[in-house]
DNA sequence: TAGATTCTTCTACAAACGTAGAAAGAGGTG
DNA sequence: CACCTCTTTCTACGTTTGTAGAAGAATCTA
């Protein structure tokens, strides 16, 4: 399941909360987004098509309600760029997200993270 | 700077060691791909365009060298995963990161990765 | 130097993406 | 019922990506 930035805009629309109407999703979509609506069902049409999405009517208006889980579609993300960027080494990316990405306030708080669930991990 | 699944595969060739013909970038690319000699030049030629890549010539054979370097790459795709699937909001991504992505060698692992860098923060 | 080999450059073409208008159909309202 | 409004469906068109063949230019080699 790959997912384009635009898709992602849509999909995170949804599972904001769904079932919901191409319009709903509209409104719902950062103000300074400029989709045309018809746009919008474009988009939708083909995560239907990629089993991303179900669309189901009532009266004549399609209601959608997405098919795969926010933290399943993130996981994959992540994986794909390990993949992809990073030769499938996990460790490699690590180190680099430990060092090149984090401000030392962020590497504290993960720390913090990694010892929260250390901790319920043994509790477990 | 946005490079594709196939983009990374020619770049992480020629970040190998450079500069670079066609030639030996595509004996350096993993035994199982397929590509054909002239969609590895198409690619070349795209990340050219893309100035991604320099191309210069030496008689009358093309070389090749990168104009980005592996980490900015590397860092690039990290920003845009996070801008497009997790809002921008690092945190999320790192709790998501060390709580569904790692196993427990891996996040013990990271520990270890953010303490070494740490100390060296301190003695800097 | 003629032929084989290797490169380059051009051109192509299908699928995916980004973006959206036109037209037709349904539903609500005075 | 006539009409306005919203919705759907169809069609479209430019760009990017994936993939590569054809043909010509340069080089090497016997």
């Amino acid at each position: 399941m790959r997912l384009t930035k635009s898709e992602w805009q849509i999909m995170k629309a949804l599972w904001e909360s769904h079932p919901a109407t191409a319009r709903e999703i509209s409104e719902r979509l950062p103000e300074d987004t400029t989709w045309a609506y018809t746009t919008i069902k474009t988009m939708l049409t083909r995560l239907v098509g990629k089993k991303a999405v179900s669309e189901r009517k009532r009266a004549n208006t399609s209601v959608y309600e997405p098919l795969i889980e926010r933290d399943d579609a993130q996981r994959s993300a992540v994986a794909t760029l390990i993949e992809s960027a990073f030769d499938g080494a996990v460790e490699p990316f690590l180190g680099f997200v430990a060092n090149s990405t984090l401000s030392s306030k962020e590497r504290k708080r993960l720390l913090e993270m990694l010892d929260r669930e250390d901790a319920s991990a043994k509790e477990r």
